[in-house]
DNA sequence: CGGATTTCTGCACAACCTGTCCAGTTCTGG
DNA sequence: CCAGAACTGGACAGGTTGTGCAGAAATCCG
């Protein structure tokens, strides 16, 4: 990561239908610089993916909603030694307003982002989150704005 | 948002890099109507940007935390009638390690995901995040483990 | 310091894709 | 059943991509 990686990817996530002789061209460098500078941070996993981004509230669901979880910390299966959370985790990952999910800090806890078609779809949502056994609780908060939108840039430019 | 919609969806999705021409073929479409069809997608506001998506972690920023903040509620700008949030919102944006922010239910408070370098640094952040006469308190909670990661497209095709 | 290695440049080529038309056909809602 | 909207298939010029290569430049390391 030197200046010129930073520059690379600033450029493209300013501007990603600009294409790598366009690139080579605004940054002042040779194109075959540009193609192995984006081949490299794909490969060394800075950058992951350049797929479409997709809004939840475009497609319908315009309600997020923040779960924090209370796993039963004895639900492990004793056979194949995977844990409650990645049991749990697989059963998240069925339902498709789950958009994300992490365990964390605190004795059994996983938090969750859900999204849903309404505050009364939320419900329903929560419903299909509950439906496991090793789910024990759950609390809910329910996002009102986007004070920041999710970003990754300054991070990169940092 | 029909049948066809969803599927060119989930092919940039899973294959960004095809183009619109492979992309119309392996689509048994025309040309033209891809690319119509991720026009009107853009103009929509169902797919939001092309951007790499970047790593936090490959930037080496490892450490994930979640914070919940709480907010002065008598902090409002009586002369802008700028709410307290979103001048909080504000300081917030201007954190480069904080990655998203929301209001969210509850009497005055704020969620907010940080990354950091390490365990350590994250104490730096929290300080970063606490230096506003705005935010009153914050609790913290830190990420251990990614059991769904962030995704979309279960939602696109749905 | 000096050699070895990696990176960058500039260029070339063929193959391919994009943006943009168009006329004709097919769908679809009212 | 009609009219507008959407789709098809085709065409065109111009630009871009993937790839390879030799030489120059920068960097590393003993």
């Amino acid at each position: 990561m030197d200046d010129l990686d930073r520059r690379v990817i600033d450029l493209f996530a300013e501007e990603p239908r600009v294409g790598v002789l366009e690139a080579s061209r605004r940054l002042g460098v040779a194109r075959g610089t540009v193609q192995a500078r984006l081949d490299k941070l794909s490969s060394s996993g800075v950058i992951t993916g350049w797929g479409p981004d997709l809004s939840p509230e475009a497609l319908g669901y315009p309600v997020t909603g923040f779960l924090t979880l209370e796993i039963r910390q004895d639900a492990g299966d004793a056979i194949t030694h995977e844990g409650a959370h990645d049991a749990v985790g697989r059963h998240l990952a069925a339902i498709a307003e789950v958009l994300e999910a992490h365990t964390i800090t605190g004795s059994g806890d996983m938090w969750v982002r859900v999204v849903a078609r309404s505050n009364a779809d939320l419900q329903r949502v929560i419903d299909r989150v509950l439906d496991d056994e090793r789910v024990e609780r759950c609390s809910t908060v329910i996002a009102l704005a986007e004070q920041v939108p999710f970003r990754t840039l300054p991070l990169a430019r940092a």
